[in-house]
DNA sequence: GGGCCCACCATTGCATGCAATGTATGCAAA
DNA sequence: TTTGCATACATTGCATGCAATGGTGGGCCC
């Protein structure tokens, strides 16, 4: 459907950056890039409207740039929802309703997570660093979490691209990933809990750090 | 704009149970119903079907029915929500940054929630608890939150519609109210978060039990 | 020279035409 | 009687026409 695919390009160009915060897009001159008719673009833009990655103004829509407050608020649902999907994930291991290889593959990518943000491949660690998350979400078996969570994730990458910025304390990630990897794999639902709020809220107090500039 | 009447008027029609889960809608029978053309109607679906209310299902669309898992699921999501947000409202209570009229409001809703369930007016308390829970939300000042969340009451409140039946039992839930209430106004904001937590979950294996017959 | 008002036009929102498509129905054959 | 297939049709998805609307630039007045 084309409207699907305006839908995901659309989302990919705002998300990579190449519509920053700010840009305006109307219905006619998407059309155009994307050479279909104004019907599916107009769908496409609605639903990045509902994901609250585009907003109206005026005409057209413009890409969102959420605020310092708006940003925390979307920490604070982010760590919630990290949280549970971080303790169902321990409870579903404590129950043996995770594969091992799901877990192997999960360690995989927090290794090469490290690995990239420790090399400075700054765009590759955030997409490595969402994989990561994404996994623990998809553990939790819980599809109305993980989708919530996919929009929460988009809202926040779009709102901080600007300030990519390396991680104060690469080794500190990596070794929450650890922790919330030995809590998720030795069956400890309230520890998995606990660790995956605090990271979430560590990593909001760093991007609001780098945030001033601009 | 016609899209968003439509949206708003099929939304309650689904809420109220006018179209109940299962229910197959298409463009042109609601189209006819609301009387205006294909194209709102048409965004009105799709934004229905974002908000997890319906689903493609071959042609047109049908009221969804979120199965059991499905529905934990949810209850899942909603409970983590709402001990963020009742948490975040008594960390505001005790910064000072909450009406006291907003507070009485609060508690003059527990009380009627609380009365009309006593009362077996069911289809009221079902509004009145929902406002209930939504005001703690608004109180927590978190728009994304908030915005989740209605999301999550919505899709809930159509799968639990056919149910409807009494709390099993009603001074339970108003205690449960009443001790959220009071975990807010005295700015315990851990105790607020476990309240709500433990109250939703209540709720939940409430609705799983009347949720046998059909 | 600066500010305000008006008119124009870009752009959206809605309606409708048209072609593609999946579904259901009916008929025939086993 | 049941199953499989073909055909017709309901319904969607996309394109485009048309009217309404709000923003912007230019011109005029102060």
């Amino acid at each position: 459907m084309q409207s699907d695919v305006a839908w995901r390009r659309l989302r990919e160009l705002i998300l990579d950056g190449t519509y920053p915060p700010g840009a305006r897009l109307t219905e006619m001159e998407v059309a155009a890039t994307l050479e279909m008719s104004r019907t599916p673009v107009r769908e496409a833009l609605r639903a990045l409207t509902a994901d609250g990655l585009v907003r109206p103004a005026g005409r057209g829509v413009v890409v969102v740039a959420l605020e310092a407050s708006a940003l925390e608020d979307a920490f604070q649902v982010r760590a919630a929802l990290e949280a549970l999907t971080a303790e169902l994930a321990a409870t579903r291991q404590g129950e043996g309703r995770i594969a091992p290889a799901d877990l192997v593959s999960l360690r995989e990518v927090a290794d090469a997570t490290a690995a990239a943000t420790a090399q400075g491949r700054l765009t590759e660690a955030v997409g490595l660093n969402r994989r990561f998350h994404r996994r623990i979400a998809e553990l939790a078996a819980n599809a109305i979490a993980l989708h919530t969570l996919e929009r929460v994730w988009d809202q926040i990458q779009v709102s901080t691209l600007r300030s990519l910025a390396p991680p104060s304390r690469p080794a500190h990630v990596s070794g929450q990933h650890e922790q919330l990897l030995a809590a998720i794999i030795e069956a400890r639902p309230q520890d998995a809990a606990a660790v995956a709020r605090a990271h979430v809220l560590d990593t909001r107090a760093v991007t609001h750090r780098t945030d001033e500039p601009t």
